[in-house]
RNA sequence: GGUGCCUUGGAUGAGUGGCUUAGUCAACGGUCUGCAAAACCGUCUACAGCAGUUCGAAUCUGCUAGGCACCU
């Protein structure tokens, strides 16, 4: 059976250092699971791989789109599995990295076809949020999918707004479209979590963000200036240096909020990669240690 | 030496006698099925100190301490 070895972890554990390790002791390719490296206009700041890193092992859903074209979840787990059945083709494992919870979620479990509501209808569902309409939004939840009703975050707006799209394209509840079963993977997933303690994490975020603004990160943001209104760039590195930039804080304070950020950002994945019960937890130094729990 | 003003939780900052523990940020914990490095939720009950007025004070009075401003 095809192998698709899985490596998350918290940003800046040092995950992409050791995926190309992994992926060069095993001859095989990565394929990226980091829903802002697939931008080809976001590099320092979100830690692309470096040239030299992508030449050394080939890697998939590396800056591969534009910030301008739409993109989401579902796209993605398509074009990865496709992607994953051709290289399978030639190797027996494959290896996947990145830290963002949902679209590892995706790639591993699979998500539901769910119907894509029409511009229309989700421009107006907009509206009606920016018109304070919740309050009556939920009553009509509540009304068309009760069972749903009872388990959405009710204060967040996204989610019921997400729901009653669905629920009024599809013309069904929208709990009755997700409990249809996921058809099984047809590949092994072993999943590898990166760890380190506390204090070592906020070091190295700390400095790697340090080392992006060296590298020009304040100059990636500023030429992004165009699409900042894209919700891609409402993103750890990039607002607060917009916000820096429109002279509403200072540089230094600027950077110290991208570290904060970045910070919490970890936290967040680290509770998101927690819930993984089979999960394998290897020391971020310790690359030997990556062969051995695959073995 | 004199006069006036100021002192609120880790930071910032509302609140001029009771109705509420403002709000924001940070910190900490958590949620998660199509913009996810997003969005959302929970926790953290402070009023410089002391004495007094009052049924009741962060809010009024006095003194003490610290800070700021002006005056001789």
């Amino acid at each position: 059976m095809k192998r698709l070895v899985v490596i998350v972890g918290p940003t800046a554990i040092g995950k992409t250092a050791a995926a190309i390790t992994l992926a060069q002791q095993l001859q095989t390719e990565i394929l990226s699971c980091d829903s802002r490296q697939f931008y080809r206009e976001l590099e320092i700041g979100v830690a692309r791989p470096s040239p030299t890193e992508l030449q050394t092992v080939p890697h998939h859903f590396i800056a591969n789109r534009s910030v301008q074209q739409p993109y989401n979840v579902y796209d993605y787990e398509h074009e990865a599995l496709d992607l994953l059945d051709h290289l399978f083709q030639t190797h027996d494992t494959v290896i996947a990295v990145g830290g963002s919870g949902l679209y590892i979620d995706a790639l591993c479990k699979g998500i539901h076809v769910l119907p894509d509501p029409s511009p229309q209808l989700r421009a107006s569902l907009n509206q009606r949020v920016a018109n304070g309409e919740l309050p009556k939004m939920l009553e009509e939840l509540r009304q068309l999918d009760p069972e749903y009703y009872a388990i959405v975050d009710r204060s967040n707006p996204i989610r019921i707004q997400r729901a009653l799209e669905i629920i009024l394209t599809a013309g069904h509840p929208y709990s009755e479209l997700l409990d249809k079963p996921l058809p099984e993977r047809t590949f092994d997933i072993v999943k590898i979590g990166l760890q380190c303690p506390r204090e070592t994490l906020r070091d190295r975020i700390d400095r790697r963000v340090d080392q992006m603004m060296q590298q020009g990160l304040l100059e990636e943001v500023q030429s992004l200036t165009p699409y900042r209104n894209i919700n891609t760039l409402n993103t750890v590195g990039y607002k607060e240096l917009f916000n820096y930039l429109d002279g509403n804080t200072q540089l230094a304070q600027a950077i110290t909020d991208i570290k904060n950020h970045t910070w919490q950002y970890a936290k967040k994945q680290i509770t998101w990669f927690s819930r993984y019960p089979e999960i394998k937890w290897v020391e971020n130094e310790k690359k030997s240690d990556l062969m051995q729990v695959i073995r």
